[in-house]
DNA sequence: ATTATTGTATTAAGCACTTAATACAATAAT
DNA sequence: ATTATTGTATTAAGTGCTTAATACAATAAT
């Protein structure tokens, strides 16, 4: 999955959302330990500065740690990832809920039109 | 609906979204008139320009059209109305999709994840 | 005709984000 | 001990968004 980052939104933004996404989906695993800040960078096209307080956030959120020279490692606690991938679940639910009805759709229309487009994807 | 605008994301595309539901969602119905650059922005608290440069987009994407000293208005062209609505709502769903297959939910999770939602929201 | 209101354009300043270049601090590897 | 790699911090410059102040253009209302 390479980075995809747009330019209607701060990076660093994007960044720790599509970072906290590969730890809360488990292809950055618990207590694994995450490429340096100028390899992520070189990575995703950007700046040492910028990834680097992507990856501050994180460990602010305790999704990261990082030691002194060794690296920078995911949280070896599932419970704390867990929590974070359910509260995102919740917001994007209710997010698209809020968007959805904005528009003018009911409860009965999302939930068919979700169900075709689930059946669509699948073949 | 008051005007939400957050500080993570520019103000103006902001606006280009709310504006957008609001006549999606037939708030500002077709063929009716805006507010004046001037009052839209006094009423969102936000400079003339900016406003300016939300309205300058939604103009180009023909749902609004302006006459010189008249004011702004919204098109009378359902259709155009139409399809936006339901490309907006096409995007959600398929954001809203990627998002949590990201996460690592599955389709039923999913599914049964947003009935919940549904229900709690009922009450 | 005059006035007020509309959309529109311009210029300048402030701010946050981003990049760039560089340096320092700590320690694992040698 | 030395070296390389790690995270971290600093400074400066460029860019886009936002605000502010102002002016102009067109026309509906008077």
């Amino acid at each position: 999955m390479p980075w995809e980052l747009k330019a209607d939104r701060p990076i660093y933004a994007q960044l720790i959302e599509q970072i906290e996404l590969k730890i809360c989906s488990g292809i950055y695993a618990p207590g694994s330990r995450l490429p340096s800040v100028r390899d992520l960078a070189r990575e995703a096209s950007v700046n040492p500065n910028t990834m680097q307080r992507a990856l501050a956030k994180l460990e602010e959120d305790g999704l990261l740690y990082s030691t002194r020279t060794s690296g920078r490692f995911v949280t070896e606690d599932d419970n704390v990832i867990y929590q974070v991938k359910n509260k995102l679940a919740q917001e994007q639910i209710q997010d698209f809920l809020k968007k959805m009805k904005q528009l003018g759709f009911e409860n009965k229309e999302i939930l068919s039109m979700l169900k075709t487009m689930l059946e669509e994807v699948k073949r």
